[in-house]
DNA sequence: AATATAACTGACCGAGGAGTCAGTTAGTAC
DNA sequence: GTACTAACTGACTCCTCGGTCAGTTATATT
C-alpha cells in the first residue's frame, strides 16, 4: 500500500519571494514572447513555471503589472548594453557598429526577450515601448549624421526631414534584421554586421558628399 | 399617439448578398487593423458594420474566414501593384523606385490595410502572410543585385549570404518605413522614397564597385 | 515540540467573446 | 393581395481567462 514509488510524488521545494518572483518571470518571458501579451494566459504561465496562478497573484498586482516588470528589466538592459558600447568608442562609424554589435549580442543570448520587444506591436503598452526605444536609436543615428556635412542642393528638402528618415529607415532596418536573424540563425553574425555597415554606411559616405541616386 | 416623430425610426434598407459583404469586409477592416485579430471582437465588427453579429455568419464561416478573405484581398491587390509597377520599367534602380513608389501609394490609399497587414506580427496566420509578402519582395531585391556584378574579395562570406541580407535589410527597411510613413504624414512622399533610394541604391552601386565600410 | 509566518493551492466568480438558432420582415414573383 | 425567398435579428450557450479567497503546509525560530 505505501509503495515508495506511490508516495507524494514530489514534497514541492519552497523557494524564497525573490527566486519565485525570477522563476515567475522566466516562464513569463516564454509565454508572452511566444504568443503576445493578450495571447498569453496566466493559466499557461502558472503552468510552466510549475506553479498555481495564485500564487503569480502574490509576486505582481495583474497581468500587465507582471508584462512591465518584464518591459522594465529586459529594456533597461539593452539599452544600457547598447549605450555602452557605442560611447566606449569615438568615430561615427565606429559607434554605429558597435551599437549593432551590442543589440546582436543581446538578441543572441536573449532571443525571448528580443521577439518580447518585436514581437508585440498591436499591443499599445510593448508597441510604446518599442517606439521609444526606435525612436531613441534614431536620435542617436541623427547624431552621428550632422557630425557629417549634408550639403542641401537648391530645390532639395530641409535637411532635417531628410536625415530624420534616414534615421528612423537605419534605426528600423536594424530593429528588422536583428529579428530576421533569429530565425536565421546559421547565418554568421559578422555577415550581418558587415553588410549592415557596408549598406548603411557606405551609402551615408556617399551621401554627405552631396552623392545622390543617378 | 401615432406621432410620425415616433414612428419606427429607419426601417433599414436591405442590400443584396454581395453588397452586404463588402460592407462588412470595410468594417472588419477597421477594426482588424486597429486591434489586431485576436483583440478584435465580432460584436465591434457588427456595431460598426451596423448589422447583426448573426448576419456575419451568414456570409463568413467564422472569424478567421473573415480575416481570411480581408488577407486575401489586400495582399493580392498590394503584390499586384508592385509587380505591375516594377515590371513597367527596365533599368534596376527604376524597378526598385518603382516597386517603392507603389508599396507608398498602396499606403496612402489604404492605410488601413497596410496596418491590417503590419501590425499583427503576433497573429500565426496575419504574420506568416507578411513573411511571404516580404520573402517575395527580398526575393526581387535580390535578382536586382545580382544583374550587377558583386566581387567577394578573398576571405569574404559567400555571395549569397550577403544578398541574401541585403536584400531582406532592403524589404524589411522598406515596409518598415511605409508603416512608419502612416504615423508621419506630413513627411511628403517624395522625401520618403528619394531618401529610401538614395541609402540604398548609391550603397549598393559603391558596393558592386567591391567598396566596403572603411 | 510548539508557534508563527510566509509560500503556496484548489475552487470559485464574472466578464467578454465566438458561435448558434428559432424566428421576423423586407423585397419579389405571380 | 398572397406566397415565397432571402436578408436579417435577439437572445441564447459555452468556454476562456483575469482575478479572488479561504484555506493548507513547509520552514525558520524559539
Amino acid at each position: 500500500m505505501t509503495d515508495p514509488s506511490h508516495a507524494p510524488p514530489a514534497p514541492r521545494r519552497r523557494l524564497s519571494a525573490a527566486d519565485r518572483r525570477a522563476a515567475i518571470l522566466e516562464a513569463a518571458l516564454q509565454v508572452f514572447s511566444e504568443r503576445g501579451f493578450k495571447q498569453a494566459s496566466l493559466d499557461e504561465v502558472a503552468e510552466r513555471g510549475g506553479v498555481s496562478k495564485a500564487l503569480i497573484y502574490e509576486h505582481f498586482a495583474s497581468k500587465r503589472e507582471l508584462q512591465l516588470a518584464l518591459l522594465d528589466t529586459y529594456v533597461h538592459d539593452l539599452i544600457d548594453r547598447v549605450v555602452r558600447a557605442s560611447a566606449a568608442v569615438e568615430a561615427p562609424e565606429d559607434r554605429l557598429r558597435a551599437g549593432i554589435e551590442a543589440l546582436l549580442e543581446f538578441a543572441e543570448e536573449r532571443p525571448a526577450a528580443l521577439r518580447l520587444l518585436t514581437r508585440n506591436v498591436d499591443d499599445p503598452v510593448a508597441g510604446a515601448a518599442l517606439d521609444r526605444l526606435r525612436e531613441e536609436a534614431a536620435a542617436a543615428c541623427a547624431d552621428l549624421m550632422v557630425m557629417h556635412a549634408p550639403e542641401p542642393r537648391p530645390g532639395d528638402l530641409p535637411v532635417e526631414t531628410t536625415v530624420a528618415i534616414l534615421a528612423h529607415l537605419i534605426a528600423g532596418g536594424v530593429q528588422f534584421l536583428a529579428g530576421w536573424w533569429l530565425d536565421h540563425r546559421d547565418v554568421p553574425r559578422t555577415a550581418v554586421v558587415e553588410s549592415l555597415m557596408d549598406l548603411y554606411w557606405v551609402g551615408l559616405e556617399r551621401l554627405t558628399q552631396g552623392e545622390h541616386w543617378r
